[in-house]
DNA sequence: GCCGTTTTCGGCCCGACTGTTTTCAGTCG
């Protein structure tokens, strides 16, 4: 759990991401704080050995990286630290990182507010808001302050949540320390980040050990870690950087009714505890009681078993009436990662992405997909290089080309040809009738204009849902989660609408959206809607986002037919294909 | 701090929007 050297590219590029926010936040020069941010972002997808390289003396070889930051790659690579680093933590205090969550407030604000009223978290932030202190400092006024004073809350509200991917990651080093503990006999991620929630306020471990009480000793003396509360069989743990970690150790014996009684919701457990009431017997932290015997179930599905239930997977346990379906033996059978065949939509180095089309197809291909989809931004998205009519045509005959050359090579492999088509403020799509024609499919989404009142949002996107052009529903509500609310929007109309004109609605699998948000997805179902499942890839490692996806269409209860990605090339084709001909 | 067949210095994705301003700075996507 500790800085030992030989750091990861993706660890490295943690660090110098970090440096980049310390730098701004310190109102250093932008440029400077950029070079290490895009430094960062390069090193992300980079499969390269560092020590090695920093052995070398090859540092300098990656793009982004010049002698200056090879210097901080190296010291902190071969050393486990980094100087630089360390200097800037210990002159920045801590609550200026959450001062970068406040809508409104950006790094030279933050700088400022700091320098002239020694604004350094959200307290102060707040105090001085509410004394006009804000409105007095040149550059901000009345107008300012309340929109600051607004943010607060949101940043308040997201302090302790952490997205899944983040959460998993502590998580899974917490399992592997556990783990290999001698006194450990058994180890499960429970609670909401087992159920798969794309927010989560804690990470939560079951532990079987003969010896609990020791191993939550150990625990509690993990390094880097502060004490919080614990209780009997217990013990909970403020991290560092703010997140709770909570271990429940239980003999052996009663495991996996822990395990059970841990990851479900407060309804799923408790919709449990009734099923065990109505069977004469009871469910509780405790354990399991029929037939006034305790059960000692195997696994968790025996003792779905013992409650007469089918074995509902965790990412169900949320008490939205799965426990009806389980009881009547109809647990939908959800879709599988492996039950992918590609996806839908994809940048390259056409607009914003880091990977080349033919980089991008290796990517899938390399995942066993059969097609992928490339859905670049659209003309009106200048600042992520969105495509002309010229570069348009130049991808597509890159794709043909493309096709051609795997056919003839007897791959079975396809491109689609997409686009990430502006929905402009109108609701109109971004290019004229006969460019859009050219695509096999159009993938809308909305990204300007954020602030549109509920209606005219609603009008604008029913009115894009409508187009005959228009295939996927791009990220619905523009959420990033623990960054931006979701814009006002109908999503219910838009729903009905899509149901109508046949749109498709995407699960935008890339962790920081996961919009469509699933609680809507069970809705879209319902009503008949197919979903893509749909990465957003800007690089070939991102193409693997689709595993998010794939968590929130467990959760929404989906099966791999309703799934258009999970289709046989041949079917997308003849769809895209039928959605055209309606224009 | 990075980068280079217009540059080893002087740029750095770029335009809309907002609020603060009297010509622009900061934020956002």
């Amino acid at each position: 759990m500790s800085g030992a050297p030989g750091k990861t590219a993706r660890e490295v590029a943690l660090l110098l991401a970090d440096i980049g926010t310390l730098l701004e936040l310190n109102g250093e020069d932008t440029f400077r704080a950029r070079a290490f941010t895009s430094a960062a972002r390069a090193l992300e997808g980079v499969d390269a050995d560092l020590v090695a390289l920093a052995r070398a003396d090859d540092l300098t070889s990656l793009r982004g990286i010049g002698s200056g930051i090879a210097k901080v790659v190296r010291e902190y690579v071969l050393t486990g630290t980094s100087s630089l680093y360390e200097q800037l933590r210990s002159t920045t205090p801590i609550g200026m990182y959450e001062l970068l969550r406040v809508p409104g407030l950006g790094p030279k604000r933050i700088h400022t507010l700091y320098q002239e009223l020694g604004v350094d978290g959200l307290d102060a932030l707040e105090e001085a808001a509410r004394s006009g202190r804000i409105a007095a400092v040149a550059g901000m006024g009345a107008k300012t302050e309340a929109k600051i004073l607004e943010g607060i809350d949101f940043a308040r509200s997201s302090r302790q949540l952490r997205r899944y991917p983040e959460a998993l990651e502590l998580a899974v080093r917490l399992l592997g320390w556990l783990q290999e503990l001698p006194d450990v006999d058994a180890v499960e991620i429970v609670g909401a980040l087992r159920r798969r929630m794309e927010v989560v306020d804690r990470v939560e471990l079951v532990a079987a050990s003969g010896n609990p009480a020791r191993v939550l000793e150990a625990f509690r003396g993990l390094q880097g870690l502060q004490e919080g509360e614990h209780s009997a069989d217990e013990a909970s743990l403020v991290l560092s950087d703010g997140m709770l970690a909570r271990l429940r150790c239980v003999k052996p014996a009663r495991f996996v009714a822990a395990v059970v009684w841990e990851t479900g919701s407060a309804d799923h457990v408790s919709a449990l505890a009734e099923r065990a009431a109505a069977l004469g017997g009871s469910f509780s932290p405790d354990g399991l009681v029929l037939q006034g015997s305790a059960k000692r179930p195997g696994d968790e599905g025996i003792l779905y078993e013992k409650l007469e239930l089918q074995y509902v997977p965790p990412e169900l346990r949320e008490g939205l009436g799965e426990l009806d379906l389980a009881a009547a033996w109809t647990v939908p059978k959800l879709v599988e990662l492996e039950d992918l065949r590609g996806t839908f939509h994809c940048h390259t180095t056409f607009s914003d992405g880091k990977a080349t089309l033919e980089e991008m197809a290796e990517g899938a291909r390399e995942r066993g997909w059969a097609y992928l989809g490339i859905a670049d931004h659209s003309r009106t998205a200048g600042y992520a290089g969105g495509l002309s009519i010229e570069q348009v045509r130049k991808q597509q005959r890159d794709i043909d080309r493309y096709n051609r050359s795997r056919a003839a090579e007897g791959f079975d492999f396809r491109l689609f040809k997409g686009i990430e088509s502006d929905i402009l403020s109108d609701g109109s799509l971004d290019y004229p009738a006969d460019v859009l024609r050219t695509f096999d499919y159009v993938v809308g989404s909305v990204h300007s204009a954020f602030g549109l009142p509920r209606e005219e949002m609603t009008r604008r996107i029913v009115r894009a849902a409508k187009n005959p052009f228009l295939t996927i529903i791009g990220h619905m509500t523009g959420r990033l989660l623990l960054t931006r609310d979701a814009y006002a929007v109908d999503v219910e109309e838009v729903l009905r609408a899509a149901a109508r004109s046949g749109a498709i609605v995407e699960i935008n699998a890339n962790p920081h959206r996961l919009d469509l948000d699933w609680r809507y997805v069970r809705d879209a179902a319902e009503l008949g809607i197919l979903i893509a499942i749909n990465p957003d890839a800007h690089s070939v490692t991102a193409l693997g986002h689709v595993a998010f996806g794939i968590n929130m269409a467990r959760k929404a209860g989906l099966e791999p037919r309703q799934i258009l990605n999970t289709w046989p090339v041949e079917e997308v084709a003849e769809y895209f294909a039928k959605r055209k001909q309606k224009s």
